[in-house]
DNA sequence: AGCACGCCGACT
DNA sequence: GTCGGCGTGCTC
């Protein structure tokens, strides 16, 4: 019998990006099963690579040329079928590689190294001393090197260290031709299996001593204390043992060679653990909330049920909820997985899961080192973690009974993936929802519209809960029209009812948070004479004002530049910072409250580790009165004394030139707002604008979540904007601007010309191409094509985009565009 | 992509 | 005839 596999193969480019047949050898007949990682030979060199199997086949489905699998890698598959299914998926819905899905749920810590090796040929290696010498006459000068190299590498040395020599493949080509050398692959498979180790002695104390006295062993002072201290504390961890009698590894193994001691290595699970405190409080739900609760937990064992929206006001417990339908999961014997926005903004949360659930809590994100990652993953299918909360990443967990996913603030952006492949959390929650049967829960006080619209179509169960936990109304909002204010004279940031507040707030001891959505001083510095503005040298953006260092920063690729006092176009001295920034915001108010203390909180001041928490913490510890923050402020925080919030310029981001910036507008305002009044102290918002009539904030100020949704549906309906329409963004960059430029055409022209064959001639649902927004990042110029699916099927028109973009790739672009597909993105700059 | 192969011109 | 350099085309 014969058998074949069909496989994904690990290499990092698109023109690999298919599945090959390989011949699977006898030995592993009965082996090899579906998800398996296997090494094979690859491409004309035979390289040893990394590939997964996808599907094994008895008979060859075309007349192809077949190598064989070298060997499994892994004891089990590492991939279950369902992860299989789910990469087919993802590939599919978001246009990109098998790799780029197969790198979101393959097991942290495992990586393959291949590298191709040197050594001398035989013939060489056995001459004498004197022929030797004789040889290495007949040689130029980079073989003789090659030659010293693999000596001095005790005979074999990888082909990459070796420097300076140019061309040295050619060089070694030739070389391995004449029989001088060899040159072969190797490769060395990593598994990050992070081991402790812990030592103990190999006998009891008594034993021992005559065991050294008979063998007239003699021991360096340091191995007299090792062995004393051993005596007494038997199984020490051997890092532990080494720092406190700061002994060496030296004195270690060389009790080990005379058999002194044992060493055993055992699993070790690091935990990664926040620093931010929190309080433990008994909690008594209200009605909604087990309301919430048990028509979840009711429901979870059904079959082909939806997933819930939990549309709950800011401040009304759903943490909770979270947590009651948590801990029916685990006495069901599931587990859960809940994503926070970003891992670093909520510490909090976690905190609070910890405290309910203790150690059976994991905590998964980015920012966690590659062992540490490979740690919670093995936890996790030992059963060690029960429930793990984390950034999106976390879904793809090796959770053998996953029952329950929680998605909070779920109208976060975050949610999206930046990376290859560009995929949506809230999506593949849905898919692995729907093809496991596991409850899903989507939370947010302000959900987004498109999804929103789903309840309406029936694809979601909606719960809602109307009222906070403490059964306080939510903050008032305040309109103060910003017009009015530069009438009367007023030319300062803060209103004087915003400066009213703030200094009664302050004199009530209670807290105030200041948010507005631009860090730095101010937005832009220019010329008053000429108009001349200072603009970043990689990227087409204006550089923002930072005041302390006098300089320039551009916030998309952190180029700096001092701003000098002479304007570099006309030579005036009339250089203005204008606009607002949250530095400039801490300026001002110190000059307005001498006294209060004041914290800010942006990417500028939480750059550094540690230093969000820092802040999060002294605030919480009333170690200061006003907290000034940028959007990080909307994400979910719970401060008890937060009487007052302003709003500073609510239009700021009304102005934005992008379709979804009025329902950001709206969520900004309504997640702000919500930090005020979450404990017993009634809450307060000023929010100021010059825009007092726009719905978004006429709505928000009401919170009127119902009405604004219908407001906005209308327009997303009129001009066909998501949830009517799917949109695909294509953004070609490059350095080369008219390379740039012209790619972006061709690309336009095939895909005309293929639309044209399938008798589509009109091509309104296609914007573009057009220079983006910001036309230039990082000195790469950039151009898009927006495309909607609008009376055209989407799987026809991915299906053409995918034929230019990767299939016809290399014929319809150069090769050192960049170019990327993002299906509906967060924001078409 | 990245690897191997093969062609070509320069130099012994 | 040999060496280094670079362009090309394929990867089961």
């Amino acid at each position: 019998m014969e058998k074949y596999a069909k496989l994904v193969v690990r290499s990092n480019t698109i023109y690999t990006d298919n599945l090959f047949t390989y011949k699977v050898p006898d030995f592993l007949i009965n082996e090899l099963s579906i998800g398996h990682r296997v090494l094979v030979p690859f491409g004309r060199g035979n390289k040893p690579t990394e590939a997964f199997v996808f599907e094994i086949i008895d008979n060859l489905d075309e007349d192809i040329k077949t190598k064989e699998i070298v060997d499994v890698l892994d004891e089990k598959p590492i991939f279950r079928v369902e992860d299989l299914e789910l990469v087919n998926w993802m590939k599919n819905r978001y246009l990109c590689t098998y790799i780029d899905c197969i790198n979101l749920i393959y097991p942290k810590g495992y990586k393959l190294n291949n590298y191709k090796v040197v050594t001398l040929n035989e013939s060489i290696d056995n001459l004498s001393e004197h022929k030797f010498k004789e040889f290495l006459l007949t040689l130029n000068e980079n073989q003789t090197k090659v030659i010293e190299l693999i000596i001095s590498n005790k005979g074999k040395i990888k082909v990459e260290k070796i420097k300076d020599i140019q061309n040295v493949n050619s060089l070694l080509d030739r070389m391995a031709k004449k029989q001088i050398i060899n040159l072969y692959w190797e490769y060395k498979d990593h598994k990050n299996e992070k081991k402790i180790c812990y030592i103990s002695l190999t006998m009891d104390s008594d034993e021992l001593d005559d065991y050294i006295k008979d063998n007239k062993i003699n021991l360096g002072s340091k191995q007299k204390e090792i062995v004393k201290f051993l005596k007494n504390n038997n199984n020490i961890e051997i890092n532990d043992l080494m720092e406190l009698l700061n002994a060496s590894k030296k004195s270690i193994t060389s009790l080990y060679d005379k058999n002194l001691i044992t060493l055993k290595l055992e699993d070790y699970y690091r935990n990664p653990n926040s620093i931010y405190k929190s309080s433990y409080k008994d909690i008594i739900l209200n009605n909604e909330q087990q309301y919430a609760i048990n028509k979840i937990t009711s429901q979870m064992f059904e079959e082909n049920k939806k997933p819930y929206m939990l549309h709950g006001i800011t401040g009304s417990g759903k943490t909770e909820v979270y947590m009651e339908v948590i801990d029916y999961a685990l006495k069901q014997g599931l587990d859960s997985i809940v994503l926070v926005p970003e891992i670093a903004l909520t510490p909090q949360t976690i905190s609070r899961f910890k405290n309910r659930f203790g150690d059976i809590v994991g905590v998964f994100h980015s920012q966690l080192s590659e062992g540490q990652k490979h740690d919670v993953y093995k936890a996790i299918k030992a059963g060690k973690i029960r429930i793990l909360v984390g950034a999106r990443s976390a879904l793809f967990a090796p959770f053998n009974s996953l029952g329950v996913i929680i998605i909070d603030e779920f109208h976060e952006t975050s949610y999206k993936s930046e990376k290859n492949p560009k995929f949506s959390a809230i999506e593949i929650a849905k898919y692995m929802s729907i093809k496991n049967d596991i409850s899903l829960i989507l939370g947010s006080a302000t959900p987004p519209i498109d999804e929103y619209y789903k309840v309406k179509n029936n694809e979601y169960e909606l719960i809602e809960i109307k009222n906070r936990a403490n059964n306080k109304p939510l903050p008032k909002i305040k309109v103060i029209d910003m017009k009015g204010q530069l009438n009367n004279g007023n030319k300062s940031i803060f209103s004087i009812p915003l400066q009213n507040e703030i200094q009664e707030a302050i004199k009530n001891k209670s807290q105030v948070i200041l948010f507005l959505n631009r860090r730095g001083y101010a937005s832009f510095v220019s010329c008053r004479a000429c108009g001349y503005v200072f603009q970043c040298e990689n990227c087409d953006i204006s550089l923002t004002y930072h005041k302390g260092k006098n300089i320039g920063r551009c916030h998309y690729c952190g180029y700096e530049k001092e701003i000098p006092k002479e304007c570099p176009d006309c030579g005036s001295k009339y250089i203005k910072p204008f606009g607002v920034g949250t530095q400039k915001i801490e300026e001002e108010l110190k000059t307005i409250f001498p006294d209060a203390k004041i914290l800010r909180m942006d990417k500028d001041t939480t750059s550094k580790k540690g230093s969000l928490e820092e802040i999060l913490n002294k605030f919480k510890n009333e170690e200061a009165d006003i907290l000034i923050g940028t959007q990080m402020l909307s994400k979910g925080l719970d401060f008890e004394n937060v009487t007052l919030v302003g709003i500073l310029s609510a239009d700021m981001m009304l102005n934005f030139p992008d379709f979804k910036s009025f329902e950001n507008t709206f969520q900004l305002i309504t997640q702000v707002s919500g930090r005020a009044g979450r404990s017993d102290k009634e809450g307060k918002v000023i929010l100021q604008t010059y825009d007092t009539d726009h719905y978004a904030i006429r709505r928000a100020i009401n919170y009127d979540y119902e009405g604004f949704y219908s407001d906005e549906i209308k327009i997303r309906k009129a001009f066909g904007y998501s949830p009517f329409n799917n949109m695909i963004s294509v953004v070609i960059s490059g350095e080369n601007e008219k390379v740039v430029k012209q790619n972006s055409e061709n690309m336009y022209n095939s895909i005309i010309y293929l639309l044209k064959n399938r008798g589509i001639n009109d091509f309104e649902f296609i914007l573009g191409p057009n220079p983006c927004s910001i036309a230039k990042i990082n000195q790469n110029y950039r151009w898009q094509i927006l495309f909607k699916d609008d009376n055209i099927e989407i799987n026809l028109l991915k299906g053409i985009i995918k034929y230019i973009c990767i299939t016809k790739r290399d014929v319809v672009f150069n090769k050192d565009v960049n170019v990327s597909i993002d299906i509906n993105p967060n924001s078409v700059l």
